[in-house]
DNA sequence: TATATATTGGAACGATCAGTCCACAAACCC
DNA sequence: GGGTTTGTGGACTGATCGTTCCAATATATA
């Protein structure tokens, strides 16, 4: 009895997220969504109740389509021995090509949380979350990788790779050059841990 | 032949940087800016010519006053072989102190060019260089601190350990814990390079 | 056709923004 | 005192912001 939806939230909140990854929460206006979603200001409203909802949407596309998927072979129940490797390489070349919005934005929690307005504690607490995730899915790459490993030297290697991450991620935006010197080194560091000894090549 | 300047530039500089370390510039409305200034809006613009020439001014002072002093340990002509363990644990303790503008806010610079609208070239340009200072400097700390390693791994823990104090400046404002943890972490990575061998206990 | 819902377009709101301008007060020199 | 420079206060501009509202239109069911 009335009118059938025409456009699918889900699409409108995917273009958001472009315009939103790619200019941030503040420095988007209305009517940039207008643009991008193709939706009239009012039905923006209607469907989404304001800007901060539309951005909402936005990061669960965001969350699902673009960190969880990555991510998943991390946390997959029982982890590949060179997932970690694989990620971190996917991570570098998708940096190193330098076409998608992962490499010439950055990470779009990490720019809206850390940016000096970072809009609420919810989104704090993602970047949080996000953090430690992102770290205890890096150590059991890790854990993969080199199960001869004592547990703390596995933790001190997933945190020093995590912190690559969040570096390089930072800097994508900025500094591609160091994001990516920082992404190899990471590999190295997981690839020969300590293929270098004092004293000259390798152990392995 | 007329009025003495009452107000120093340098002071209002340094009082503005408050305000856009707080608040960021996009964010800083130039009121907040009379307000920490104690100017009138005619003397800022008189001064200044713009809220960007107030805030280059404020970035002056972030560099000559917070980054260089920090990092100058590292860049004398003979690198104490310590300085590094030293900088990264006062990094550490003021990360863990949470009471200077370092913990709460994390770097100016990093915030200002990271974030969506990174302002303009020459920021982006300046973080480009202070990251390779950073890395360089550090590079040369663990030089200091291991003159028994290989130019290879001297360099790769130099890059290790700057992408540790990247993300931990980064997270500072977010995500104090997580800072503190990636410090931790480069800590221990200088300290102690290789002191968990595959099989048990410390070679050093 | 009648009715209900979806969607649009555009006008309008109050607020805030950076920046300009100018008359006026304050403090120095001669 | 007069002349000159430094600083202030406040009104103002033109633009943009997010949001609200409503009449009009489109598409479905009944």
């Amino acid at each position: 009895m009335g009118r059938t939806r025409i456009f699918d939230e889900r699409d409108a909140a995917r273009a958001a997220l472009d315009v939103f990854w790619d200019r941030g929460f503040e420095a988007t206006a209305v009517p940039d969504l207008e643009g991008a979603t193709g939706l009239s200001r009012s039905s923006i409203y209607h469907s989404f109740g304001s800007k901060r909802g539309l951005f909402d949407a936005a990061v669960d596309t965001y969350l699902s389509e673009v960190v969880r998927p990555r991510l998943a072979p991390l946390q997959a129940d029982t982890v590949a021995s060179d997932a970690l490797v694989e990620y971190m390489r996917g991570l570098r070349h998708v940096m190193a090509d330098g076409t998608r919005h992962l490499a010439t934005h950055g990470c779009l929690l990490l720019n809206t949380a850390t940016s000096p307005v970072g809009i609420d504690d919810t989104l704090r607490e993602i970047v949080r979350n996000y953090r430690r995730e992102l770290t205890h899915a890096i150590t059991r790459g890790v854990e993969a990788a080199h199960p001869e490993f004592r547990a703390e030297r596995t933790a001190r290697l997933g945190t020093t790779c995590s912190a690559h991450v969040i570096a390089a991620m930072t800097l994508a935006r900025v500094d591609t050059e160091g994001a990516i010197a920082l992404l190899d080194n990471a590999i190295q560091l997981i690839v020969d841990p300590n293929e270098i000894s004092e004293t000259g090549r390798t152990t392995a």
